[in-house]
DNA sequence: ACAAGCAGCTGGTCAAAATT
DNA sequence: AATTTTGACCAGCTGCTTGT
């Protein structure tokens, strides 16, 4: 099964997990509020039957605001957020990035992709690992940049978590990164090694001697 | 006091209509 | 065509009234 189809089902169970409980939660409010199916349905406009099916979680299709109109009624505030929980499904552009990379990288080398975080439980996972005799580097593939730093932090944590020496921040060659890139001068101190020597050394095998962020 | 009858309310099922 | 939502209907439960 393709990676974007255990992303789906992943995302498929949660969603019915959350229905299950939302209902439930409904269900204990509603009792303690002291309200019937049909009166809590008045209330927010729609059947007795429909709360029931709710409480029993049999609407996959609830929708945010119903549930939040239901919570309101109740005394309860819905709360809804997003978080890490995954490498999120990669596009071709992704992917053809990185083939870019392993294209210039000495065969000798290890190149492992999708390499998980060694913790328990831990869902995250690294682009790419590299590993030639004495070192270790992290490369971590973007194709469109956002937030620079929210990404050197995870990099950052990424890197720690699996005891690698060296970073390669690897960028589609776009004039939007290029100018991201070039907002945070900091960021020439965080990857010191240029990208043609980094390219260099990995061609030839070779630690890098330090971070790089690469174009390509 | 107690049983029987009744009304009202509840939650579940199902066919049909509405929506996507 | 498939899915969602609705209203009608049903069975079970509870509380009130009435007759014994």
């Amino acid at each position: 099964m393709p990676t974007h189809d255990r992303a789906i089902h992943r995302g498929q169970r949660r969603g019915r997990l959350l229905v299950q409980r939302v209902g439930a939660e409904f269900l204990v409010g509603r009792l303690a509020a002291g309200l019937s199916q049909r009166a809590l349905g008045h209330m927010v406009g729609v059947s007795h039957t429909m709360i029931g099916r709710i409480e029993r979680g049999e609407t996959p299709s609830l929708s945010i605001e119903l549930a939040a109109k239901i919570a309101a009624v109740l005394g309860l505030e819905l709360s809804v957020g997003l978080h890490p929980a995954g490498p999120p499904v990669r596009d071709r552009a992704h992917l053809a990035l990185i083939e870019r990379m392993h294209s210039r990288v000495s065969p000798a080398i290890r190149w492992r992709t999708e390499v998980a975080i060694p913790i328990a439980g831990d869902p995250r996972s690294a682009d790419v690992v590299i590993t030639g005799t004495g070192f270790g580097v992290l490369v971590e593939a973007e194709t469109r940049l956002f937030d620079v730093q929210a990404l050197e932090r995870r990099i950052g944590a990424k890197q720690r978590d699996l005891g690698l020496e060296r970073v390669v921040l690897l960028l589609a060659d776009t004039a939007t990164n290029r100018r991201a890139v070039a907002r945070i001068p900091e960021l020439a101190r965080r990857f010191p090694v240029s990208a043609r020597a980094c390219l260099h050394a990995l061609a030839l095998g070779r630690d890098p001697g330090g971070d790089a962020i690469v174009f390509l």
